[in-house]
RNA sequence: GCCCCCGUAGCUCAGUCGGAUAGAGCACCGGCCUCCGGAGCCGGGUGCGUGGGUUCGAGUCCCGCCGGGGGUACCA
């Protein structure tokens, strides 16, 4: 058990035999919760318990605490105990207690920082999942990042986790991928045709069509006017995702499931399911033509279409069957969805529709992250969708590395907009966070090597030496680690630093 | 118009379910160091956009205003 939760224990029960005893009156006590005070000469922990007391019992928050404090068993981790104004209980590590842990962190090695709060429930997080249209651009390592840093995380902190990407091959994005596709793969062999007005721009098409016709010769050409061979949308989309699987893999990610939308439209798979499920209750509609989810009947702004009036099922359609898969099917009990800002507006009626399929919709997390500016230096480097001038995510991290990237994506609060600044990212120098933890490990790694040649072996120390104020305010820190995981929710985000 | 996010030191940003005297890095100024990697150490600061409110206590919660970004499709 942490010492954090062992204190704030010793608290609950002390004021409970204060009350027993008459020292403080029955009134129910608010959580407790046990805090890292602001100034060092308030000790390791505090308690502020007796300050929310104070109206409650009506007396002084100091007597309280003074009430309290005296009914605190002793512990062999706890020093000492302080009462101070305006009114904490205040609590100061025992040096040899703290002299111990060592010893308990080299027994844990890697394991130490994982804590049981999951209890094993099955989680899944899914990130990025962007369209195999495209190469993955800057924006999506930021999900990324924050992704699969939750994932580690949340594995710590004693959840099943799994990551998984959403393979979006069957909606409309990859047909109009294929139809800009096939305009270039067509323009090689002297057709004149024009690239769709809502194709794709970037200069990879023409590339990736140059690739088609080496490979392939004419054999995906159809007669002038008629539609592209499934082939070449398949081939297309294949050779997008073996690209999107290697950048990925080049940040250091490693997915557990790629999920198939194409599989959500099976005959009685979770499309029909879904789509029947919230039929029974009530919650679909015709009007206009199509097919209409009545979220407005659940508080939300407006219906939302989940078949379009051509007959086609929509991203959001696509989506529920999907919930309904994760939820129902597969039986996850908690989901995390990574979004970025561009998706804000699909949370509240992907909510509404989880709670109609009938789940808690606390069971469903949507972490939404802000946009992403690139900076060299001064320089705002625009992202032109029109022109198709991107900074790819492979780009980024050929230039920057992958820890460097990782480590700039996590560096800011999802909610806060971001500047991605190149320049300074791949700057071998003071300026660069980065290289201060690298460093940091450097030196530590180095320290090790030093003893290694001395012929220090650290497996049987003298604890009882570990007396210098750095020395202990280094185990400190490292106690820190798994309060920092325990503090972890499955809603919290990866971005929390202390000490 | 409506909804969401952001506004903290010269710059980039932290700030632990509302707690004690709001911090870090960079930049700037001064000092230190023959020893495990100088990418070092120590010292230097009348900053919470703005106006109200709730509270014993507000950077944190509520309402208004100002500024920036995003959303508001039978796109995803």
């Amino acid at each position: 058990m942490l010492v954090k939760h062992e204190i704030a224990r010793l608290v609950v029960e002390a004021a409970a035999r204060a009350q027993e005893e008459g020292d403080l009156p029955p009134l129910a006590l608010p959580e407790v919760t046990v805090e890292h005070p602001a100034r060092e000469e308030h000790g390791d922990y505090a308690a502020s318990l007796p300050l929310k007391l104070s109206r409650a019992a009506r007396a002084s928050p100091l007597a309280i605490a003074e009430a309290i404090a005296k009914h605190i068993r002793p512990s062999d981790a706890i020093a000492e105990i302080t009462v101070a104004p305006p009114g904490f209980i205040n609590f100061q590590l025992s040096d040899a207690w703290l002299e111990r842990q060592v010893d308990a962190i080299l027994v844990q090695s890697e394991r130490f920082g994982d804590v049981p709060l999951g209890g094993g429930q099955r989680l899944q997080l899914e990130f990025v999942s962007a369209n195999p249209v495209g190469p993955l651009h800057v924006g999506n390592g930021r999900g990324l990042a924050i992704g699969d840093t939750l994932a580690n995380v949340l594995a710590a902190a004693g959840y099943a986790v799994e990551r998984e990407y959403l393979v979006n091959d069957a909606g409309t994005q990859t047909e109009t991928f294929a139809g800009t596709l096939y305009a270039h793969y067509q323009r090689l062999f002297g057709r004149e045709v024009a690239i769709p007005e809502e194709g794709y721009p970037g200069h990879y098409m023409v590339e990736l069509a140059e690739e088609l016709k080496a490979e392939q010769g004419e054999a995906l050409l159809r007669p002038p006017g008629e539609l592209w061979p499934p082939e070449l949308h398949d081939v297309g989309v294949a050779k997008m995702l073996t690209a999107i699987r290697s950048d990925l893999q080049a940040m250091g990610v490693n997915y557990d499931v790629w999920f198939s939308e194409k599989g959500l439209y099976a005959a009685g798979g979770p499309y029909e399911r879904a789509t029947e499920l919230l039929r029974e209750k009530g919650m679909v509609a015709e009007k206009e033509g199509a097919v209409w989810f009545t979220s407005s009947a659940l508080g939300e702004d407006k219906d939302n279409v989940l078949v379009r009036s051509t007959g086609s099922p929509t991203y959001f359609a696509s989506d529920i069957a999907y919930h309904y898969d994760k939820f129902l099917l597969r039986g996850f009990q908690r989901v995390i969805d990574v979004w970025g800002a561009d998706h804000q507006g699909h949370v509240p009626r992907m909510q509404a529709a989880v709670a109609a399929l009938g789940v808690d919709p606390e069971r469903l997390d949507i972490i939404i992250y802000q946009l992403v500016t690139l900076r060299r230096g001064e320089e705002i480097v625009r992202l032109s969708k029109r022109t198709g001038e991107i900074i790819t995510l492979r780009e980024l991290v050929e230039e920057v590395g992958a820890d460097a990237c990782r480590f700039f994506f996590l560096a800011r609060a999802a909610d806060s907009h971001m500047d991605f600044d190149l320049e300074l990212a791949k700057q071998q120098s003071a300026e660069n966070p980065v290289y201060y933890v690298q460093y940091a490990h450097a030196r530590i790694a180095g320290i090790l090597a030093h003893a290694g040649e001395q012929g220090i072996d650290y497996a049987d120390g003298d604890l009882s030496l570990l007396t210098d104020p750095a020395e202990l305010a280094l185990i400190r820190g490292m106690l820190l680690l798994p309060e920092v995981v325990d503090g972890w929710s499955p809603t919290t985000r990866p971005f929390r630093r202390r000490g």
